[in-house]
RNA sequence: GCCCUCGUAGCUCAGGGGAUAGAGCACAGGAUUCCUAAUCCUGGUGCCGCAGGUUCGAUUCCUGCCGAGGGCACCA
């Protein structure tokens, strides 16, 4: 099974970065690549790169060092040498390094290295003065991606599912913009088809009973009180107008009305949501500009189309998915996916260097197809990335909240929003991997209090912004630099701690873009809040102690920033007081 | 039936070829003369679904099975 699913993220390259201010890890890396080549070009052989299967990793044992590498071992074969012998070879290279205060050979050939703690230090003045920019890199190398997604049908509201493909989606934009990718947010809206007349029957049945007439609403017709009220809306502007005309004659008007209304609403739960995008492009362009016929002929011209039972098919077999696909039924009608392959080809001619979709988890057994129809057009598969965003499961007061869309039954994002607040929401779609359900629970999203994540890290943003207000009036700090500060002075354990992961941020933005992952920014908060709240109950930050005090100050201050950054990559607000 | 995703602590979930597998919640106890207690500290539980395979090493990769969810239209 080849992978025409999408499964990991992006691939980069990681070996050239030189034009970002390097962190600790790469640092590091670079060190150990050194001493590698160093030992392989002694014994002769060339230019050899660390090998694919080379981790640099995070011990979770604290005395096995900051970083531990298993080159030693995975390169012994190659060598041909035993791995603890290979691995004394390059911690003895290593040593000479002042980066490392300690490298051990450990187990079966582990290099442990240890940071000196004097690096951790000047890094974080370095940190510093990257502000707002810092956890940005170039690893996209300017790459253009076009993210799509929500892309709800204009039919209905939208529902709390929508509201995590939108918060994944948004922040993934964030995110892939902070690592040097040139991001373009797309919606595409679904106007076109059978729905939409459906949509337009169904307000025109809901206005007939606003005059007491008798209908048969039928069931597959939408269900939910908004078409009541754009029936109410039309009421109100026209009266009777429409009361005793037959449907066929004013649908146009009720499809219409009915559209507007929905996409105005729609474009202000985002807008109320902090979501935003680049284009809103609609499907009836994709019709108009006969881009359908266009590529159903080229892919004809090629073989890839072929006539059966009066309908048109696209060899998807050909392609890697499981049976072929008709673009055209035998009625003359297009199907979805045709347009859906007309869009994608749009999509593709645009020069994007990726594309991105963004889908609920129902339209998994469609990325197949979709991937078909891009291989038969010539491109790459990789080309496209589709992540499956789970549905949400509501639950409050330890229960859950039946959704159903058939019966209209669904809670929408904007009780959602207007219940728990942009912040809550947004934090709590982006704690979990999209592609695994999430269990909301409303009841402790709108908790004030540890229990709640989302307090906690705004928490500790605004216990800082108190701390450097508190310095700043009494005037310890005017310039707001820190020149001449000594940063030596950090020498406590909590110091460290919070000194390290401050300069995980950049290589946490960097695997959570490449990965497409932006739960990782999440999590990356929650450890950064706790070390600090942990630090402020153990260190007091102004104290009587000068040195000291301006030193913890440049590392309030940092703290601030990285956590402002992270939380602005989610799109949530990291308030200054609360 | 076929395909996809998932199965990790009581609950919700991270992690992931590497050394003793983590967090939050829940539960219990404690901490405030002092920068925001929306905070902190202390408590412990895991056949990492089951069975094989790959290798120096598997919870992680492969195969099969079991279980949960989703998808398999000339629908949109």
């Amino acid at each position: 099974m080849s992978s025409h699913h999408n499964g990991a993220g992006l691939k980069i390259k990681i070996n050239d970065r030189l034009k970002d201010i390097l962190n600790m890890r790469d640092r590091a890396l670079r060190a150990l690549g050194d001493a590698f080549r160093g030992l392989t070009s002694a014994k002769g052989a060339h230019e050899i790169q660390l090998p694919a299967s080379h981790q640099l990793m995070q011990p979770k044992e604290r005395i096995h060092g900051d970083l531990a590498s298993n080159l030693a071992l995975v390169s012994a074969s190659c060598l041909g040498r035993p791995p603890r012998e290979i691995a004394a070879s390059i911690a003895e290279v290593l040593r000479a390094d002042p980066l490392f205060e300690r490298v051990e050979v450990a187990g079966p050939g582990f290099i442990n290295l240890f940071i000196s703690p004097r690096c951790w230090r000047e890094n974080l003045l370095e940190i510093y003065r990257q502000g707002a920019s810092f956890g940005t890199c170039q690893a996209g190398e300017g790459t253009k991606v076009l993210l799509e997604f929500v892309s709800a049908n204009p039919t209905g509201p939208l529902h709390v599912g929508h509201g995590r493909g939108a918060a994944v989606g948004d922040s993934l934009g964030r995110i892939l913009k902070a690592a040097g990718f040139e991001v373009e947010k797309e919606y595409y809206i679904n106007d076109v088809g059978n729905q939409m007349n459906t949509l337009g029957a169904s307000v025109y049945l809901r206005y007939q009973e606003l005059f007491g007439r008798k209908v048969d609403f039928p069931k597959e017709y939408y269900q939910g009180d908004y078409i009541t009220d754009i029936a109410k809306d039309i009421v109100s502007a026209k009266a009777d107008a429409f009361l005793d005309k037959p449907m066929g004659s004013c649908l146009d008007f009720f499809v219409k009305t009915a559209v507007d209304d929905i996409s105005a609403g729609i474009k202000k739960d985002l807008d109320d949501f902090g979501v935003s995008f680049d284009n809103w492009f609609s499907e009836r362009i994709i019709h108009d500009s006969g881009l359908i016929e266009k590529t159903i002929r080229e892919l004809s011209e090629m073989g890839h189309i072929y006539e059966e039972d009066g309908a048109l098919w696209f060899r998807a077999t050909a392609f890697g998915d499981e049976k072929d696909r008709v673009v055209r039924r035998s009625n003359g009608v297009l199907t979805y996916f045709a347009a859906d392959m007309a869009y994608h080809r749009h999509k593709l001619e645009r020069d994007y260097g990726l594309l991105v979709d963004i889908w609920g988890a129902d339209h998994h057994g469609y990325v197949p197809r979709v991937k078909a129809a891009i291989k038969a057009l010539g491109y790459a598969e990789d080309k496209l990335k589709v992540l499956l965003v789970q549905f949400v499961s509501l639950m409050e007061d330890g229960k859950t909240k039946s959704m159903s869309t058939r019966s209209g039954e669904f809670v929408t994002l904007r009780e959602v929003l207007d219940e728990v607040g942009r912040d809550a929401a947004r934090f709590m779609f982006l704690t979990r991997k999209s592609d695994s359900h999430l269990d909301f629970d409303l009841t402790l999203a709108k908790k004030e209090g540890q229990e709640n994540p989302v307090y906690y890290v705004q928490y500790a943003h605004a216990r800082l912004c108190s701390i450097l207000k508190n310095a700043e009036e009494l005037d310890i700090n005017p310039a707001k630099s820190y020149d001449g500060v000594n940063t030596d002075l950090l020498a406590t354990q909590e110091d460290l701690d919070l000194l390290k992961h401050l300069d995980a941020f950049q290589q946490v933005v960097r695997e959570s873009a490449v990965a497409l992952e932006p739960h990782r920014i999440s999590y990356y908060l929650t450890e950064l809040a706790g070390l600090f709240h942990n630090y402020y109950a153990k260190n007091r930050f102004i104290g009587e102690d000068r040195g000291l005090t301006f030193a913890r100050l440049l590392l309030a201050d940092t703290t601030r920033q990285v956590l402002e950054n992270a939380l602005g990559l989610l799109g949530v607000s990291a308030p200054k007081q609360m």
